[in-house]
DNA sequence: TATATACTGTTCATATTGTCACATTAAATA
DNA sequence: TATTTAATGTGACAATATGAACAGTATATA
């Protein structure tokens, strides 16, 4: 396999992982065929972008005047972001946050699904919760190594959750969702993605006196 | 006031507010200065960059061998950022992520107060909640600019994202956190932050994909 | 069939972002 | 005080990401 086959530049994968999700959409719509006009104006970015970046993708199997088959970008969309397996993940601290997650309803859509939530807080486990267990933190590695789990969500208290991510690391979850407010750092094998919901708040209100002092200054 | 004091780079805001809500860490656990060095570790960028992004946004008051002031740091920090001020937020859909956001204590340390949420559901409003009230959303927009509130959070469902936003936005929001999972568009003097945890996770799969790929090639 | 049209795929130009290297300088030391 | 040291601040550069333009071509139309 070619260094080639790989793509590396990251906002390039979030794009791809939108432009699916709008297809999926038009395709609901009744739709079949797609213009990097409407995916751009969907995904917010220009057409030309979208054209760009299937490009890249070696997705480019656009019809010079037609469109984008949706069937078939969706095909290849599935292929290379491996979407078409089952994505399966476990919840780490089942509090506001974890909870929330447990029962959101759009992960199938995404084809993923939350096998088992994990609480060091006896009140909250439940090993016979249906259809998301919540067991003991302690079952976790055995857990995550039984199950070949490769993705896990944290959302533990922010002194916990290095620990938690040791733990995770060492039973070979290669990939974390971390919204406790620490910035987590990946490892070689150990891809984290941290959301700090407060720190977007943060910006917007920097943007918005920012424009506020923009338009103040132009009169 | 000169275009140059507005700083527009968008990542260069993301990491300043992080460098300050580490300095607030680093100052609560007793330190007086800080270092590029740690700074970067800590923020997971390189010593240059923090060095650099201090110099872009004017904020270089290092000393040519102690290291930062915290202190003189933080107050620029809080004066450029404008975290100073408190950040009244209202939150729009009071269900799952919702609440969750509500009764979230962190938001406190970062100087944001979520002042009221807001559904359309008659079984979740409750004007008489402490400390937080929920409201019909029909009185949204009249909230809004009575009180001034110039970012909200959106967690209702995707099909009344959209809705909801051309309320706020009439109403004179300025900021918004938008976790529906649809790409919500910015217009001039609106500024939105799409979070979608679905595709987050989406995301990291890929790399882990990639990765075990990549392992797999190389040997 | 010939022509017009409307879209893609790709090249080239531009803007943005981060790194490197080093001159500079405040503090520590002797 | 003179020297050493350890940090900053910044300009030059490299890498990356995006946008604009347009040539090429499959389809539609007559
Ligand atoms: N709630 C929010 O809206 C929100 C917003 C932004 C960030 N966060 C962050 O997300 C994380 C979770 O927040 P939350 O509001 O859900 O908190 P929470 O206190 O409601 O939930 C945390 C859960 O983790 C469990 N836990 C604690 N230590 C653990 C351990 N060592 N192992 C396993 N489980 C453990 C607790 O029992 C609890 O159930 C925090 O780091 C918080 O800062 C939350
Ligand atoms: N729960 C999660 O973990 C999660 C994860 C990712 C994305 N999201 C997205 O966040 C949004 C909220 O998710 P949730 O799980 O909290 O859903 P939810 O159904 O629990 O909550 C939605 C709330 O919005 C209210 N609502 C509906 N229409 C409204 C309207 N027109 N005006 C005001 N309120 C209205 C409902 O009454 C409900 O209380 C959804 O768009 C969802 O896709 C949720």
């Amino acid at each position: 396999m070619k260094k080639q086959d790989f793509i590396v530049q990251k906002e390039l994968i979030q794009r791809l992982v939108r432009y699916k999700n709008i297809l999926l959409k038009f395709k609901s719509m009744g739709l079949s065929k797609a213009f990097s006009d409407n995916l751009g104006d969907a995904a917010g970015v220009s057409s030309s972008l979208v054209r760009k970046d299937f490009s890249l993708a070696h997705l480019a199997v656009g019809n010079k005047r037609g469109g984008y088959p949706i069937d078939v970008l969706l095909q290849r969309l599935d292929a290379l972001l491996g979407t078409q397996i089952l994505q399966r993940i476990v919840i780490v601290g089942c509090g506001k946050i974890g909870t929330a997650l447990m029962n959101y309803k759009g992960f199938a859509n995404e084809n993923v699904e939350v096998v088992a939530g994990f609480d060091n807080n006896p009140a909250r486990i439940n090993p016979a919760a249906a259809p998301i267990p919540i067991l003991p933190v302690s079952q976790l590695a055995a857990f995550v190594k039984e199950q070949d789990i490769q993705v896990a969500v944290l959302a533990v208290p922010e002194n916990a959750a290095a620990g938690i991510l040791d733990q995770l690391a060492a039973a070979g979850v290669q990939g974390v969702l971390n919204f406790s407010p620490v910035q987590l750092k990946a490892g070689s094998s150990l891809f984290i993605q941290n959301i700090n919901i407060a720190f977007e708040i943060e910006n917007l209100f920097y943007y918005v006196r920012f424009n506020q002092r923009r338009a103040a200054a132009e009169t």
